[in-house]
DNA sequence: CGCTAACGTTAGCGAAAACTGACATTTAGT
DNA sequence: ACTAAATGTCAGTTTTCGCTAACGTTAGCG
């Protein structure tokens, strides 16, 4: 868990406006121009952020002429999904063991007032 | 979906180190500074590292003494399980819908070709 | 080949972020 | 009250990151 991949697809979803990139092209199989189109930056900003998703494996691309036409590629969140699920059972783990050693407190008094 | 709360949380995972912390608190409930411990960085830091991580919603803090204990806090995870959910999902329909258009227009090759 | 369209790539700049060192704060012990 | 321990906070520095402008590349058209 958390390996270089993890680190990237994380890394790649922290910016917003990557974000909004991948939402874009989540249902819509979308060429590099359009997605530009959508944003008030700079084509060259859209084209770093479309590379660094592509690197992540949040991204495929697909060429037809001189177009690159990109879409969502749901097997890239398949290993946060499992960071996050691993993360999440840990956690409640813990949880339960703190409340487990409060219960053992209150017993533990309850016995000595009992006892 | 992506909202403040998300974005925070996005935001405070991208940090390798941070999730380090967080695996350390997500199974036994540590002191700042058996934390800091941990890493070769200032105890400064991994300070700050534990107020970004609460502030997202990701750290309960505890007081106990001169001590501070935190803990994973599997709540704050929620809303990015929800955010991943939605996203695979919408990918998942554009991949059904590629699939459907090619195999649309391999119907249209054989029906040309048979015409 | 010359030209254009649609992209990616590189260099450099400014803002954000992570880190360090020094200082402030709070709690417990004597 | 004094001291020590545990921790947070602030100011300043270095590093990272997103952005723009200029340039390079590839595919189609005449």
């Amino acid at each position: 868990m958390d390996d270089d991949a993890t680190d990237e697809a994380l890394r790649a979803l922290a910016e917003p406006r990557r974000r909004a990139i991948l939402r874009l092209v989540a249902r819509d199989e979308l060429a590099a121009g359009e997605i530009a189109a959508a944003f008030e930056v700079t084509r060259t900003a859209v084209s770093q952020h479309l590379t660094i998703l592509k690197n992540a494996g949040l991204l495929a691309e697909r060429r037809d002429g001189t177009r690159r036409l990109y879409r969502a590629r749901p097997e890239g969140l398949a290993g946060l999904r499992q960071f996050l699920d691993d993360m999440w059972g840990a956690s409640l783990d813990v949880g339960r063991r703190l409340v487990e050693a409060e219960r053992g407190i209150s017993d533990d008094d309850q016995a000595a007032s009992a006892g």
